[in-house]
DNA sequence: GAGTGGTCTAGACCACCTT
DNA sequence: AGGTGGTCTAGACCACTCT
């Protein structure tokens, strides 16, 4: 990318991530830096209110802008990220198990949630994600095909968020996620290490490709114990 | 206010809303909305980019912006939102009961989440909330006294929020939220109806001000089977 | 080639805070 | 008064899509 704003974003964040920047200090005032940079105030602003926005900074009028404190949670699932990149980051022993590996065609439920044609097809993927030995999510993923054409067993069991953003050129821009708390059907109970809880926690997201076709709907399900997410929200006043 | 990109921001967001915009339709171009707004078209811009922040629309490069299916979940609980907010939007039938209301000094629980010192003291409340009859969450809010300096049993059953921001003029500018579930404890078998659940879902909330300082830490503890939570994400690239 | 959104600039004025 | 961030403008050029 020849970004401009970019850049000097992802400077700026490093050097907060890594600490060089401490948190509570004060950045330096956007007029220093656009000369600092070289750059307009303007792509000076742009790349603050992305810091802002992904809370590395809080800006003040009149005063300037803090550092906040990004080191204070240490999961930060907030968006949407893949389990590769969540148990890479986590540092922990991770495998993933492919149970089932289908084509559809015509399923009721899979119309209502994708808003599909009957002659849509549909890949179903189901996958158990073990973390220390464990058994602790499962994924029932549904994908259309004409987005994705071919998925093989190796793909699955690595990252499909690698492959369809890396090999195909699909641009995925945006999810919603809906969490929830229910009873496990047998398909959890005969899937995952449940520990004697009594209920699973469900994470269902709607994601969404660059021109904003719906073309994944998943249901992560996963044992109540191991389950954590973070927000960070800004009000909208 | 008198900001303009506001204005239409507000107006669009009104229109997608009531559905005089439809769902997956062409907003105008950017040059047609400065031409019809008699505005710039950076303040245009600054409109549609909340807009797409907020989940309104998806821009495509080349194409234009499509209105997106906004009415898709209807529970949007995302960002920071009370729970008098949230009852409304629901319609249902709420009450809040205030079980404790106390002033505290030098806890080291506290200290350790509030960064307090020795001498800072603390509000406490705990309150249950009742929807349609039944003991759903149990919601305990830890304040900074030097904040919020008068706190009655009136304003905490009603809305705390509401007087914080409205009476006095503290603002509330972002939140950190952290789910998880765990084993209920004495204090929640105590004062909820749980029906039966082993577990209750934990949002843990640590909310800031304007000037960045954090002032409240809130542990609002659900029962799993009546805790829904929605997220919108867009990715990161 | 015409139209769309994406980036960048230089300058102006305002609202707010500090001294 | 001087510095800070917030808003707004007018204009330029680029990247992309459609036909």
């Amino acid at each position: 990318m020849n970004n401009k704003y970019l850049k000097i974003y992802n400077e700026l964040a490093k050097q907060i991530e890594t600490g060089e920047i401490k948190p509570k200090s004060q950045l330096p005032s956007e007029n220093r830096l656009s000369k600092e940079y070289d750059l307009s105030r303007g792509t000076v602003r742009k790349a603050l209110d992305l810091l802002v926005q992904n809370g590395y900074i809080q800006k003040v009028q009149g005063k300037g802008s803090i550092v906040l404190d990004i080191n204070k949670f240490d999961f930060p699932v907030s968006g949407v990220v893949s389990f590769k990149e969540l148990s890479q980051k986590l540092g922990q022993d991770s495998k993933t198990i492919l149970l089932e590996l289908d084509i559809l065609q015509g399923d009721e439920f899979l119309m209502e949630e994708l808003h599909l044609d009957k002659e849509d097809e549909v890949w179903k993927l189901v996958r158990v994600r073990e973390i220390g030995g464990q058994k602790i999510i499962l994924d029932k993923d549904y994908l259309k095909r004409d987005a994705v054409p071919l998925l093989t067993k190796e793909i699955c069991e690595d990252s499909i968020y690698e492959y369809i953003e890396g090999e195909l050129d699909l641009k995925i821009s945006f999810a919603k996620k809906l969490i929830s708390v229910e009873e496990p059907t047998q398909e959890d109970k005969d899937s995952l290490d449940l520990a004697g809880y009594n209920v699973v926690v469900v994470v269902k997201s709607y994601v969404y490709l660059e021109d904003a076709t719906l073309f994944q709907y998943t249901e992560s399900r996963h044992r109540p114990d191991k389950f954590r997410f973070v927000d960070f929200a800004r009000r909208r006043h």
